[in-house]
DNA sequence: CTGAAAGCGCTTACAG
DNA sequence: CTGAAAGCGCTTACAG
């Protein structure tokens, strides 16, 4: 005999009193809770989460999808560990667990995705790297699972989310080059399809426009998110008609290969090609120039995811709000002398 | 009605049978087994995973629990995405999942474990970053709960580990700064108590003996993770009466300080300081010259970890090894410009 | 090959 | 305040 049941026995109550004293329910003696408890501890009663789940029809727990493709990783890690403590100061408020579920590379992510959700063992799923067409989105709706994303998506309907406010460091960037006198900046965006590629080449423009510079599609960039990235991103930067002055690039570490690349034509970030990345990853905190960025609160980010998907969980005790969370949120400019 | 109840209600069979014919027992008829199949697929049925956990005590899950310290976390991140991956691999052939679990920098790392111990949420757990002296290891065991470890540790008994091989490591790194004419090498180690550390610096002075050159203990440096740590290390090498000539680095990561720093008082890594890293993170990958490292497959160090904690696991059905498997990942010296 | 039934460990209306 | 009992959704000896 074991659980509650080795309790009840032990002390010779019924296990439905165990439970409730356990669960801290008013309706119990203080008497017999104070024996419950003290029994439960001396035999080391550890509740079965399966049965708890099983008759509750809840989990307390959340999952947190994340991507094991080294390309989607480059720039991230640091970004989803100050993400996951974020998440888990809240959840652990209100008990709940946080579980990080990697896709392997070669799983695809709709199936992978389906597998968790079909089987019951969260209570809601947090998506990072939303694309434009998500259908994880739609994956999750349909199966009527509380969802909120790291970032905005075309696909679906009511569900909270959380992203980085692209618009305001594009317009940030853009101004600031502009003072200093630019008027050939180009910017650099993801070469997957991941959302915040569009929002991001979009704000551009429409910065641009504001300081009424036409658009020119050779100053856009396509690249990946690594160093050799960038490396390779100078000749093509100086392969065309008219070559820019400054660069916006959304993936910092890209940084590190212009860098390099530089160099070795002995121009200098700053003086030669005016630059700002996007976050300021440690990865770049020491280039030399230093390196213009933005930083931004990652704790502040996973807090407020959590507060968004337990804002969907109908088993948490909190009001819940009519309208889903969505939040931009803000980076501060980190003055560097790359521009 | 839902669930299994509901496909043999639509079919007019009883649960017992739906249940055999779900999970491919030989005994169900051919014809009644394809019955329950297509009538699960078009009800869209899926298997609650807490009953079956219920049912059969066994969760089909191993828990990987993952440090977010930011000082843990810094030389880390790629290190346990290829791991991860490596870990699926095997896991998933045999039907289970990996969950990780991201510690909360404020969270006692004993009490975390211990929660998801307790409630029997895991069939097996893989440790990372373990300490010389690991309760983690006791509570486990005292808990009966199989797990495998990345990283020796003293504490513990009979359990499954990988770990690098720092031995060869070290060994390799002190031949090669020998070869060079170096006499006066020194080594960084961790500041933090990870078990590592001890196995590094033990390494570096039995290969040092092996070219008979004595032991200096003033060429023994504890440094962090970060850049920053070899920005100023440069400094404290420079201070003692006899500065070392080359440097074996444990921590990749900082030797982008070191680079730095070095430039500044117009020396060069491999010229006037050889340098030698301990992995080829994708962070150093761009310096120049070109960091001299090794290189190891993390793919491999997750396929082997999820081998050791299967290994461990009753329900997994493979034979179980008499000896847990202990093994020393290779690593390989990719030979650069900087010593 | 299939059904009826007990059991996994918990929770919670329902009586008393 | 407490007990007896049903139920959560699954699995699996045990009969037939």
């Amino acid at each position: 005999m074991r659980g509650i049941a080795r309790l009840a026995k032990e002390l010779g109550i019924s296990t439905g009193t165990v439970s409730r004293a356990l669960n801290g329910r008013a309706e119990v003696s203080t008497s017999t809770r104070e024996l419950v408890l003290a029994a439960a501890k001396r035999l080391g009663y550890a509740p079965n989460q399966a049965a708890r789940t099983l008759a509750l029809g809840t989990t307390r727990s959340v999952g947190f999808m994340m991507d094991l493709d080294r390309e989607a990783a480059a720039s991230s890690e640091y970004f989803f560990m100050g993400v996951f403590d974020g998440v888990q100061s809240i959840l652990a408020e209100y008990g709940f667990d946080l579980l990080v579920l990697p896709r392997p590379t070669k799983a695809n992510s709709l199936e992978f995705l389906r597998r968790y959700v079909t089987r019951g063992v969260f209570d809601g799923m947090i998506l990072a790297a939303t694309q434009r067409i998500d259908p994880r989105i739609e994956l999750l709706e349909a199966a009527g699972l509380p969802f909120a994303t790291l970032g905005r998506s075309e696909s679906g309907g009511d569900y909270p989310w959380i992203d980085l406010d692209f618009e305001a460091v594009a317009k940030t960037a853009v101004d600031r080059f502009f003072n200093a006198g630019h008027r050939r900046i180009a910017v650099t965006i993801p070469s997957d399809g991941v959302n915040f590629g569009s929002i991001f080449e979009a704000a551009y423009r429409q910065a641009l426009e504001q300081h009424g510079i036409d658009f020119d599609p050779t100053l856009v960039f396509a690249t990946g998110r690594h160093e050799d990235a960038g490396y390779r991103l100078v000749d093509d930067l100086y392969a065309i008609p008219n070559p820019p002055t400054a660069i916006l690039i959304i993936f910092e570490t890209i940084a590190i290969g212009i860098y390099r690349r530089l160099a070795e034509l002995e121009r200098r970030p700053g003086r030669d090609l005016a630059i700002i990345g996007f976050r300021d990853e440690p990865t770049v905190r020491f280039l030399t120039p230093t390196l213009t960025c933005f930083s931004a609160s990652l704790h502040d980010i996973g807090e407020d995811l959590a507060r968004a998907i337990l804002s969907r969980i109908p088993t948490y005790e909190g009001s819940r709000p009519d309208t889903p969370l969505r939040k931009l949120a803000p980076l501060s400019i980190r003055p560097g002398d790359s521009g």
